[in-house]
RNA sequence: GCGAGAGUGGCGGAAUUGGUAGACGCGCUAGAUUUAGGAUCUAGUGUCCCGUGGCGUGGGGGUUCGAGUCCCCCCUCUCGCACCA
């Protein structure tokens, strides 16, 4: 058919050869991600043909909107996934959601929304964002951990653990406030109030269940030794966390009873200074313990610390406060009774709940002790210092010296006593040494409706019953109201709770509690192996083919919780036969915060970038205040949208800066002209590729060169090395991003003549596939404009020509006395009596040498020659 | 208090094993583009007196032919832990 319209037409070949050479982000970005996903150049399967690579970014919680932080911690992740692919890798690099807690049942609170249709809107929404960026994720093996067959292995791995005596039941305090009747987290409660209705917290004893992570504390502890991938902060934070430490556990009579007190201490030398005991208030024996003539006192003790909430209890600031039970323990050492009083400081989850005072040589029982009016008896008498006296003293002596008041250990060192005095109570049966660990178990239960139900039942004939693995998964109700009070919704469903007791069959009520979201992001990582399986939790084969995690990234807030309770998940997972490795994480990079300066009006308080202009408020024109520097945040207005940032420059702009600005385990300044700058440079590259392609189209292959050529050439091949020694192992994306700036500069500054088209093409292919990682749409298109079909990762990699580096001549520094003078050339691979040579005859040289005598001359080859006169 | 890390131009940051300190980017300055430009290109930009020179990596000492880098002391900042017996 005949168009009647021509003109239509050619107008329409000039739009497209206008969109062809002028860079527009919102048409590559959005081809090439349709690209991808059409031909699923990210999905990967087991291939024994190559080498596995494993590469994990911390899964997200659907919070809706992804903030800058995503955007770098998933760009890192995304250059070293397509880097790897690039160098022949099969790279797993899935992508799934955090997508049970809070929030969700905060949103319908207040907003009605159910928390899953609320995390399911989410979830849809932030894909969207992700995808935007380009991130290479198989998202085949995407997975929400809200997802019923998520939950139904998460609750067989629990039923084994339980199996197992793994995860047990014990009665534990929690925060708890009395006016919302519902337990708090401790970053719930703020000042000692409930972060949502300001009442009084209180401490409550509840039953709850526990993983048993302290059976493998020495383990967590000594791989620590054996994790070299991952930062010594991040493992010294572990260390203290689990915080072994070697001891004593004593045990001291209590005078007219029956059953001792024991003890635990790391300062058994200190053992004939113990002049009073000191009880948590949450102690068995309290009762026991207390007369009548102090039972009044002690009872309203005990009223007192049951307000103080948990943060309070171990925070420091505290006063120190106690209460004489009228009861006498007996120093095992010296006979002498001394009183067991109640103490607020003492916590009765760290060693055995009780503790043997030294007031001389132990601070806080030296406040007390103090306060108290208790004796104070030095044992240590620090070498090479005047004598201490109790009386003079206004600080516990903690250092060492000789004991003295010690009886037949009177002189010894008190490092030896140690040893010796454990040695003697354990030969007469009163105490012996012992290991303590900081690490608890780790409590699981949450009083939470929007989590994965714990699959027990109680039974009044049978007790706690699991649920028969052929009824898994036990699914949330639908019909819930959440009102954020009265407790967790889930204990007031009738139909939920009612159940038959799987055992004997008479009416029994269901667990109403649901695990801690940390449940889920412990093994999630071995669950992308097999998303799918359907007959288990792990597919052992696909498991073992993928893990470890070769590279983990996340944030460093997760350096001890949610990385402690992975690696203790992972051996539980491994003791129970599902997987065969016993660490998750091969190398870990934790990355930094992204900050942002902060502007406050004096008017109207935090400002938003967008609401100064020229330094000014734009509601009221009052010039800002510039605040510090710290990191993005909603409350602080300092904060930056990736959606608005993509729209304005495109997601590779985005990605360039969060890559360029600084390495990536530091924090990241955010600041407009440098993404400005970035948006620039990706103008260059493209423009660079654009006006030379006529020129590089067609070219004869590359052959001799020399000159300028032979510069460009070796520059495109110096390139090509640092930026792939940059990426490799070393994560240095800002340093490798450099490199090539000064290659495209090298481009722009060298005047390319007909002949020179092959230099000028290898140049610009290097350019294009070295940002590739980083830039992904940008050099999708570029390849394809110099002519190649098939995506640029099917490419491979470049390498760099080791002969290319080479020059015939280098340029050696030439110091006299440790001061550059002067630089010379000498052919490459000079000797030593050539390089010194011709340092001694460059004339500005020979000035600083005129009347001095030579001393020595130092040669490094290629580098420098240092002439030392006197 | 304990533990970890950091301190380099006006700013973000380079300098991988001790070998030209300040790569690269931002900002700034000047020039070009026969109009303008928050576009583009080119050049300059640690600092000090005029130079082919002096000084310069938080401060002080040391090792070395040579130190941002190694050793000792001190100062400042950031992060984590903190009544753990």
């Amino acid at each position: 058919m005949f168009c009647t319209c021509e003109i239509y037409h050619q107008r329409d070949d000039a739009a497209e050869a206008f969109m062809e050479t002028h860079y527009s982000p919102a048409r590559i970005e959005q081809k090439w991600q349709q690209a991808w996903e059409n031909n699923q150049n990210f999905r990967v399967v087991e291939d024994a043909t190559k080498e596995k690579y494993y590469l994990l970014e911390m899964f997200p919680y659907p919070s809706g909107r992804i903030h800058m932080g995503h955007v770098r911690n998933y760009a890192i992740g995304d250059v070293v996934a397509r880097y790897k692919r690039m160098r022949g890798f099969n790279v797993l690099h899935p992508m799934g959601w955090d997508a049970f807690g809070m929030p969700a049942e905060n949103a319908a609170i207040e907003h009605g929304t159910h928390p899953a249709k609320w995390t399911y809107e989410n979830i849809d929404s932030m894909r969207v964002q992700l995808k935007r960026l380009g991130l290479s994720y198989d998202w085949q093996r995407e997975f929400a951990t809200c997802d019923p067959e998520y939950s139904r292995w998460e609750q067989l791995i629990f039923l084994k653990m339980l199996e197992k005596g793994l995860a047990y039941k014990k009665s534990s305090s929690v925060n708890w406030c009395p006016d919302c009747q519902t337990v708090l987290a401790n970053e719930q409660v703020e000042e000692g109030s409930c972060w949502r209705c300001n009442n009084l917290v209180e401490t409550k004893e509840l039953e709850q269940w526990f993983f048993k992570i302290t059976e493998y504390a020495d383990e967590l502890l000594d791989f620590t030794d054996q994790l070299p991938g991952w930062p010594e902060r991040v493992l010294a934070m572990q260390r203290n966390w689990i915080g072994k430490s070697y001891g004593c556990e004593i045990e001291f009579s209590v005078v007219g009873g029956q059953q001792g007190i024991k003890v635990f201490t790391t300062r058994p030398d200190t053992l004939f200074g113990a002049t009073f005991m000191s009880l948590a208030p949450e102690h068995p024996m309290v009762k026991q313990l207390v007369t009548a003539e102090q039972q009044v006192e002690v009872d309203a003790f005990l009223a007192t610390v049951s307000t103080q909430d948990k943060v309070a209890r171990t925070s420091g600031e505290l006063e120190k406060q106690g209460v004489f039970t009228g009861s006498y323990s007996v120093n095992p050492l010296t006979g002498e009774q001394i009183p067991v009083f109640l103490a607020n400081f003492v916590l009765m989850d760290y060693g055995t709940g009780a503790v043997m005072a030294v007031p001389a040589h132990d601070q806080r029982d030296f406040e007390f002790a103090r306060k108290y009016q208790l004796p104070i008896r030095v044992v240590i008498q620090p070498e090479g210092q005047e004598d201490l006296i109790p009386e003079q003293m206004t600080e516990a002596w903690t250092g060492g010296g000789l004991l003295v008041n010690s009886g037949d250990f009177n002189g010894q060192p008190n490092d030896d006593a140690k040893e010796k005095i454990a040695a003697y109570l354990d030969e007469r049966g009163e105490g012996h040494k012992t290991v303590n660990f900081r690490l608890r178990d780790w409590g699981v239960s949450r009083q939470r409706y929007w989590g994965t139900p714990i699959p027990i039942i109680y039974c009044d004939a049978c007790g706690a019953v699991p649920v028969p693995e052929q009824d898994l998964p036990v699914l949330l109700p639908d019909d819930v109201e959440l009102t954020g009070e009265g407790g967790s919704p889930l204990a007031r469903h009738e139909g939920f709770l009612q159940v038959d007791c799987p055992r004997c069959g008479q009416t029994a009520r269901r667990e109403s509690d649901t695990f801690d979201t940390f449940v889920e992001s412990s093994w999630y990582f071995a669950r992308y192996a097999c998303p799918d399986f359907s007959a288990g939790p792990l597919d052992r084969d696909a498991v073992n083919h993928w893990m470890p995690v070769d590279q983990y990234i996340g944030g460093i807030e997760h350096a001890v919780m949610h990385l402690l309770y992975a690696r203790f998940f992972t051996k539980v997972l491994r003791d129970l036969d599902m997987l065969d490795v016993d660490e998750p994480f091969t190398n870990l990079l934790t990355q930094g915060m992204v900050c942002m300066e902060t502007q406050r009006c004096p008017e109207h308080g935090w400002l938003y970038p967008e609401q100064v202009k020229d330094d000014a408020c734009i509601e009221c024109g009052a010039s800002v205040d510039l605040g510090r520097t710290e990191k993005m945040s909603k409350s602080k207005k300092n904060v930056v949208d990736p959606n608005q940032l993509i729209e304005r420059y495109g997601a590779d702009t985005a990605r360039l800066f969060s890559l360029f600005a600084a390495p990536p385990e530091k924090d990241l300044e955010w600041n407009e002209q440098g993404v400005e700058g970035c948006s620039r440079f990706i103008g260059r590259v493209w423009r660079a590729v654009v006006e030379n392609r006529d020129l590089v189209s067609n070219c004869s292959p590359l052959g001799e060169v020399d000159g300028a050529a032979a510069e460009l050439h070796r520059k495109t091949h110096q390139t090509i090395k640092k930026v792939s020694e940059d990426i490799d192992g070393r994560f240095h994306f800002n340093t490798a991003i450099a490199s090539v700036m000064e290659l495209v500069n090298a481009i722009y500054a060298f005047k390319a003549k007909e002949d020179d088209a092959a230099v000028v093409r290898e140049a610009l292919e290097a350019m294009v596939r070295l940002l590739a990682p980083f830039v992904p749409h940008l050099c999708e298109e570029l390849w394809e404009v110099l002519g190649y079909e098939h995506g640029i990762e099917s490419h491979g990699w470049p390498q760099w020509d080791e002969a290319a580096l080479k020059t015939s001549e280098i340029t050696l520094v030439v110091q006299v006395n440790g001061k550059v003078r002067g630089k010379v050339d000498v052919a490459t691979g000079a000797d030593n009596q050539v390089m010194e040579a011709a340092a001694l005859a460059d004339p500005n040289v020979q000035r600083y040498m005129e009347g001095k005598q030579v001393r020595k001359v130092i040669c490094v080859p290629g580098r420098l020659v240092n002439i030392v006169v006197s």
